[in-house]
RNA sequence: GGGCGCAUAGCUCAGCUGGUUCAGAGCAUCUGCCUUACAAGCAGAGGGUCGGAGGUUCGAAUCCUUCUGCGCCCA
């Protein structure tokens, strides 16, 4: 058999790939087994694979194949969202540049070219996922905008309404003046950007020649001032409350009030109150009962009302209206200044508060049953600390409403419905508009008749709401929606809660609590006797941000992300897979450090991490090629053998029993980093070392006996199952070399391995035996002898160390491992040798060398003094009687070992430097 | 301004309920090896006093206080 000396993942992960989708390994259906579901966090349908799909994916790739090996019904439903702001700005850019105007197609058409974008370029991501190696159910891939969950966004809409939880309400809010839509405050970035603070002269009305000075960073919203506040404290303005100044430029007059918001050392001490354009300003002009006077348009120019400088864009009035200012003798200083600017996550534009009628979600109820959740234990968080976070979010403080409507067409159309007038206006009961909210527009109809008592309506006098619902407000229901849940019951009875989910920590509000609401709100409805808990996730696993080496969050504009597919290419899936899970921790954000280009600056697609990985893979092929190279016979097993094979049995058992603590706590860095050790450095560099053939003169290698090399397969393929959900495309690759397999024998489907028992004490032999071998390595490194020379070791006769080397196999395991042509026992020093100390045993090597008495003597002190020190410290600790007295039995126990062998090999390095001399 | 988190080797990080020779891992570095599985490798080595200061304790990287620096969230 021929297997190149490189692994290529290339073309084994393609092929094994598609042979698990072939045989449908990854395709769910309830039956009797424990369930094990795991829902994925819809990446955007505009989105392209990125760093934080990749470690995410990855992750939640591990659990759910652990669980399917342990035979459970393991569940992975994949999906996008339909991500309403992005997608329709995508699909707006593309019938751009085809000649069409949104404001020109009706709704239908749009939404028509909008699911055309969808067939053609949703999929990517979902098939990017592939290649990392997702053992999603495709089967069950859902998207949030297809029928049936979209029946369900309009049916809990339907819900909340009933259950007197939605209102449409006036409110402040975030508004994107290119979208032309009101955002979530999730949805608005904060940044520090560099700005100016006008010092603007407002004059008496009285007295035009004197006047108050005010500070402000817009002043192109002057025209909306409805007063100017000072605080009642401020001993400069006491006088100026109540009196009359006239807004520059129009001329128009305002008062002067005192509001204890004003802070007195900002600015100049007096604040000009434009309720339309600012939060805050709203709220005082709310205080003093103050008109609003909106100048803006939709699209952020200055309307009518504005008076002068109408229909410039905002920040081209702000440049004109200086200039003006500064004609008119109004401008009296201008400073530099920095400030938090909100800009719109997906168009970058400035955002505008403004004062829009808007759905909105009563969330008090909601956000104490999130709360509660989480603190009693019904929903677990890893790691634990994501709690303060969580809770200081879902502090009734710091709770507002969650405003769901979007003005926008991609997403689903509220369903509520007007009354058009014949003058082509709205129907309004006590002021308000008449609204009737229904699953369907007859439903709404129906309703209208009976309230208006008006028979003679029609379908064709109502108005639907023009906006749709926030994304948010159909992904919080994606771990029911998933399952067709709202429609029927046999999916969601099985499956739901859900396992665990596993997501970044920067949507814990928007998506995590919301989706835990939305259970308690609904499971119970909807499953009654059948529900098994109403959290839709029992663990919810925190991934950090992948950050660069400057921890920046890697991002698209940054250009500081490494390519994903690129990644994946230059070190197979496997590779990269290795390098995501191996770089962090849970909930800690990851430092990716993918290098840059020292010329062009541009990050490079190159990672020490998953270089590892890809070293890895190689190590284990080779391991692989050098097993199936051997040559068997039926000879009888040697005593070595027969140890090796006894002691990497127990070692990897060990590691499992470390493996199955570490994924119950989700440290699954840890788990692969024990495995990856035990594989490398037990298995490859020991264990193979230790049962490997010897090589004849004429190149011809002796044949291995029988049972060794059975035990080695079985071990083998034990370690591919322990790796595969790390690392699935090696481990099923080497899994088939190892073996013919039956039809149907994977790797992918295989038992999980458990671990067994182990035998201490050999495997505390061992480890004084290897040791021994790297003290007997380093002997030879510093003294510049080969490896190739065999010498000879004397043992100083003990008790204990005969003790050692009664287990059978262990000294034969010595001679081959340090090339050893002789290991006998000894009461004397013998001549020519070096002495080396080795837990408290002490050995003596043949060097045919003439020995350096001075460097030993030097090297026998340096090691002398160490314990000197470390002994007269053991000795203090104990002579402490608060230390006697107070530690535990098991503590003291362990120092007067700890005395015992320090002063033992004291005694033996002292007898050592006597007999140098 | 309010809150959360982080600071351990050159780099990226573990270190869980304070106590095993507790100061660790991987990478990087250095030395010697192209030894017929693997140079994407083998055998060895060096390197930190745990951000600073103080405290609790028989005992602190671990608990408390405070300072410094950094990151994030909210206003």
């Amino acid at each position: 058999m021929s297997l190149s000396t490189r692994y290529s993942p290339k073309e084994t992960e393609e092929r094994w790939y598609a042979h698990w989708e072939a045989k449908n390994y990854f395709h769910s259906e309830p039956d009797e087994r424990e369930p094990f579901t795991i829902v994925i966090p819809p990446p955007n349908v505009t989105g392209v694979l990125h760093m934080g799909h990749m470690l995410n994916n990855t992750i939640q790739d591990v659990l759910i194949r652990r669980a399917r090996m342990q035979g459970k019904n393991a569940c992975w439903v994949p999906g996008t969202d339909h991500a309403s702001i992005a997608t329709e700005a995508k699909v707006v850019q593309l019938l751009r540049k085809q000649g069409i105007k949104k404001g020109d197609i009706p709704r239908e058409e749009f939404l028509k070219h909008a699911f055309d974008w969808k067939e053609k370029y949703g999929g990517i991501i979902l098939e990017q996922l592939k290649k990392l190696g997702a053992s999603c159910d495709w089967e069950r891939t859902r998207f949030t905008m297809e029928e049936s969950l979209s029946r369900a966004v309009i049916h809990v809409f339907v819900d909340l309404y009933k259950k007197g939880k939605l209102y449409r309400g006036l409110r402040m809010t975030n508004w994107d003046p290119e979208a032309k839509t009101v955002l979530s405050n999730e949805e608005v970035i904060h940044e520090a950007e560099n700005s100016q603070l006008f010092h603007i002269r407002y004059p008496l009305v009285d007295n035009p020649n004197e006047g108050i000075i005010i500070a402000t960073q817009r002043p192109e919203t002057i025209m909306a001032d409805v007063s100017i506040a000072v605080n009642p404290t401020d001993e400069r303005f006491k006088d100026w409350v109540g009196k009359t100044v006239l807004i520059p430029l129009i001329n128009k007059p305002i008062p002067i009030i005192a509001d204890s918001y004003v802070d007195i050392e900002f600015g100049t001490g007096a604040l000009k109150i434009t309720p339309a354009h600012d939060q805050n300003d709203f709220a005082v002009g709310e205080r003093h009962n103050l008109p609003v006077v909106d100048i803006l348009t939709e699209d952020g120019k200055l309307n009518e009302a504005a008076q002068i400088l109408v229909g410039e864009d905002r920040f081209v009035a702000r440049k004109k209206i200086k200039k003006l200012l500064e004609e008119a003798g109004f401008l009296v200083k201008l400073e530099d200044y920095q400030t938090k600017i909100g800009r719109s996550e997906r168009t970058n534009a400035v955002v505008e508060p403004r004062l829009t009628k808007q759905w909105f979600l009563k969330m008090d109820g909601f956000a104490a049953t999130a709360l509660e959740s989480v603190k009693s234990g019904d929903v677990k968080f890893y790691p634990e600390n994501m709690w303060n976070m969580y809770y200081q979010w879902l502090q009734p403080d710091n709770v507002r409403d969650w405003c769901i409507s979007r003005q926008l067409w991609w997403g689903q159309q509220i369903p509520a419905w007007y009354v058009r007038t014949a003058d082509g206006g709205r129907l309004t009961i006590d002021g308000e508009d008449a609204v009737f909210v229904a699953e369907t527009a007859d439903e709404a109809l129906a309703q209208a008749k009976a309230k208006t008592g008006n028979n003679s309506l029609t379908i064709k006098d109502l108005q639907q709401d023009e906006d749709v619902v926030d994304t948010w407000f159909s992904s919080w229901l994606w771990p029911i929606a998933v399952f067709d849940g709202f429609e029927k019951k046999d999916d969601l009875k099985y499956y739901y809660p859900t396992n665990v989910l596993v997501t970044g920590w920067d949507i814990m509000f928007f998506w995590v609590a919301r989706m835990i609401m939305s259970g308690y709100e609904w499971s119970e409805e909807l499953l009654g006797g059948d529900l098994k808990g109403k959290m839709p996730f029992h663990d919810v696993y925190f991934t950090g941000m992948v950050r660069d080496n400057k921890r920046r969050k890697m991002s698209k504009s940054l250009g500081n992300s490494p390519d994903a597919l690129q990644l994946i290419e230059n070190y197979g899936a496997d590779g990269v897979r290795f390098g995501m899970l191996l770089s962090g921790s849970a909930g800690n954000d990851i430092i990716f450090d993918a290098p840059f280009d020292p010329v062009t600056k541009e990050v490079l697609n190159e990672s020490k991490l998953c270089e590892q990985g890809r070293n890895f893979c190689n190590k284990m092929w080779n391991a692989l090629r050098l097993i199936k190279g051997w040559d068997r016979n039926d000879a009888e097993q040697p005593e070595v053998n027969a140890l090796a094979v006894a002691w990497i049995k127990d070692k990897f058992d060990q590691t499992l029993a470390e493996v199955e603590a570490n994924f119950t706590t989700y440290r699954l860095g840890d788990v692969l980093m024990g495995l990856y050790q035990t594989i490398w450095d037990d298995f490859c560099s020991w264990y193979l070392e230790i049962i490997k053939p010897t090589f004849n003169a004429d190149g011809s290698s002796e044949p291995i006996d029988h049972q060794t090399y059975e035990a080695t397969i079985n071990i083998f393929e034990k370690m591919m199952a322990a790796l595969h959900p790390f690392m699935p495309f090696v481990t099923e690759e080497i899994w088939h070399q190892l073996r013919e397999r039956r039809e149907g024998n994977d790797c992918v489907v295989a038992a999980y391995p458990t671990a067994g028992r182990v035998d201490k004490a050999m495997i505390q032999k061992v480890d004084k035996a290897k040791d021994l071998i790297t003290k007997i390595r380093e002997s030879r490194s510093s003294k510049g002898i080969s490896p190739k020379e065999s010498l000879r070791l004397f043992v100083q006769n003990t008790s204990s160390a005969k003790a050692m080397f009664e287990l059978n196999g262990l000294a034969g395991l010595v001679k081959k491992m340090a090339n050893l042509s002789e290991l006998s026992f000894t009461d004397e020093e013998p001549a020519g040798t070096v002495s080396l100390l080795s837990g408290t045993e002490k050995y003596f090597l043949e060097m045919n060398i003439t020995i350096d008495v001075a460097a030993e003597r030097e090297r026998m002190t340096k090691e002398l003094d160490y314990y000197r020190g470390f002994v007269a410290s053991v000795e203090k600790k104990l002579s402490n009687e608060k230390f006697v007295n107070g530690a535990p039995a098991q503590v003291i126990e362990g120092e007067r070992k700890k005395l015992a062998d320090g002063q033992e090999k004291m005694r033996i390095l002292e007898e050592g430097l006597v007999k140098l001399g």
